[in-house]
DNA sequence: GAGAAATATGTCATATTGGACATAGTGCAG
DNA sequence: CTGCACTATGTCCAATATGACATATTTCTC
């Protein structure tokens, strides 16, 4: 209840209208696993990124974005596509291995 | 060689612009990975609907979509993002470690 | 604590992706 | 064969994601 709160002030943050608890809690199971498929990848990014000593500039520029690009792909805004967030990883020098722990991971972070 | 000639000949029925075999070897290792990553996926959304016996038509209405759309994703076409591809998965009800083992599996179909 | 580097947030116009629809192809049962 | 369900392909224009930019905020280092 408490964690379920926190993640629906994560998700405003990231600008997903979830609206009211109620609408909240509505939302369908898969809308739920793909937030958290985003969140998790959204995380890898960030890790890895820092992981490597690189700043979101520079993540940019070898995506050919730019730096807010990053910034909110890195807080899972509405905004970002998947596709924009496999692509910063396999950039960043994930591998498939890689990335599908960070998928896995979205599985077991259901609660948070 | 001839493998490859497959791939590229695979990925310009998709609609991809690979140009000739000099630019086709010219993708960059990211956009090479990132395209089997999307191989592999459609790959899996296939696979799924059909073993659970769900036809495409079937598919694009729990999507709120239409059976061009997900005939288009599974052939992997350039204009389908992952995100839908993700979100079909889900719907299906590919498990997070599935949708993980479809991912681990373009890393090793690399030569295809 | 000042200054600098990194990150966050908001807004645009443009490009890409979306569903819908039409229509063509494919496979298969009768 | 032929009708029928399924799948493929192409084209619209509406919706969404995009990079760029401006600016605010946080985080270091000195």
């Amino acid at each position: 209840m408490n964690m379920n709160n926190a993640k629906k002030k994560r998700l405003e943050r990231a600008g997903w209208v979830v609206g009211d608890s109620q609408q909240f809690f509505q939302l369908t199971e898969e809308e739920n696993r793909f937030l958290e498929l985003k969140l998790a990848l959204a995380n890898g990014v960030r890790e890895l990124r820092e992981r490597r000593g690189m700043t979101q500039t520079a993540l940019a520029e070898r995506l050919g974005s730019s730096q807010s690009r990053v910034a909110k792909m890195e807080a899972a805004d509405r905004s970002v596509s998947l596709d924009l967030m496999m692509r910063s990883l396999l950039i960043i020098g994930a591998t498939a291995t890689e990335i599908a722990r960070w998928i896995k991971r979205s599985e077991h972070d259901r609660a948070a």
